[in-house]
DNA sequence: ATATCCACCTGGCGGC
DNA sequence: TGCCGCCAGGTGGATA
């Protein structure tokens, strides 16, 4: 589902909605997510919204005593509505406002999360995260320093939430085929001007993908109910035995750490 | 620590 | 049309 472009994508349309609302209350129609849905969420009324950010792929809704994290998993997905929209299918949670409108998450497999921060702690889930890939602490030395000390492929690397976060399967294959890179060159073979274009291109991808409203495959849309954009810049991603783009060679498509990855072996070495 | 594999869950697709 | 196996944007946790 979802990579960081498509979670700012839905950071961005839903925090006009919320920010400076009133949260009345919160309806779980399915509390078993990944983990089940914490009683403090289900608890929260009257709470004026402060803010919502995002750190990695988790959603952050600030209230005055704590956050609630909202994770979209593969298939998860947010959408306003007019509190008299019935619910349909896989719509789990609803976020009550003040204004009679709701804030919904649908997410058919169930692989995402809502949980629960309180003010001034950190959530084990979030407490171990490397930088962030659009942030400057997300430097071309890290990185480099990273990968050398892993000899696991680079995209598994690319792809490790300790390392960098928000770069999931779509993004690590078109970055990899931008830097010219193969996904599967040990991580500790890069050159530091490789890590350095790899960090560069990163960065270009996911900034480029979040204001083209990111990439919808199947479930994904914005909170208008858009699809992103995106999917029409995809070089190599769903598209193994076709030609490159670039050179025409037709691209490989094996398997790394079970996800499908696709590359030129032309183009990238 | 690192690398690998499995698990969670639903639905869509291709093949027979 | 139906059934079956495989695939899907994530990632924590168990294992060696």
């Amino acid at each position: 589902m979802p990579e960081l472009p498509e979670v700012e994508v839905s950071r961005l349309g839903i925090s006009p909605h919320l920010v400076g609302r009133t949260l009345l209350g919160v309806t779980a129609r399915q509390r078993q997510l990944r983990w089940l849905v914490p009683d403090e969420v289900l608890a929260i009324a009257n709470q004026p919204i402060l803010a919502v950010t995002r750190r990695a792929k988790y959603l952050l809704i600030e209230l005055q005593n704590g956050s609630i994290i909202v994770h979209l998993g593969m298939s998860g997905h947010l959408k306003v509505v007019a509190s008299d929209v019935s619910p349909g299918k896989h719509d789990h949670i609803d976020w009550c406002f003040d204004n009679g409108t709701v804030l919904r998450l649908n997410d058919t497999r169930r692989f995402g999360a809502v949980l629960w921060q309180a003010k001034g702690s950190i959530h084990p889930l979030l407490s171990a995260l490397g930088p962030e890939p659009l942030q400057a602490e997300f430097t071309a030395e890290h990185f480099f320093q990273q990968c050398q000390k892993r000899q696991a492929p680079i995209k598994t690397v690319l792809m490790d939430n300790h390392v960098v976060v928000g770069v999931g399967n779509i993004y690590a294959n078109e970055a990899l085929f931008k830097a010219g890179i193969a996904p599967t060159r040990a991580a500790n073979t890069l050159t530091l001007a490789q890590c350095t274009v790899l960090r560069e291109v990163v960065r270009q991808i996911l900034a480029q993908a979040i204001t083209q409203g990111g990439t919808t495959l199947k479930d994904f849309s914005q909170v208008d109910g858009k699809p992103g954009y995106f999917k029409q810049e995809l070089q190599v991603y769903g598209r193994g035995g076709k030609p490159c783009p670039v050179c025409s060679t037709n691209l490989t498509e094996i398997r790394l750490g079970q996800r499908s990855t696709v590359y030129c072996h032309h183009c990238q070495q």
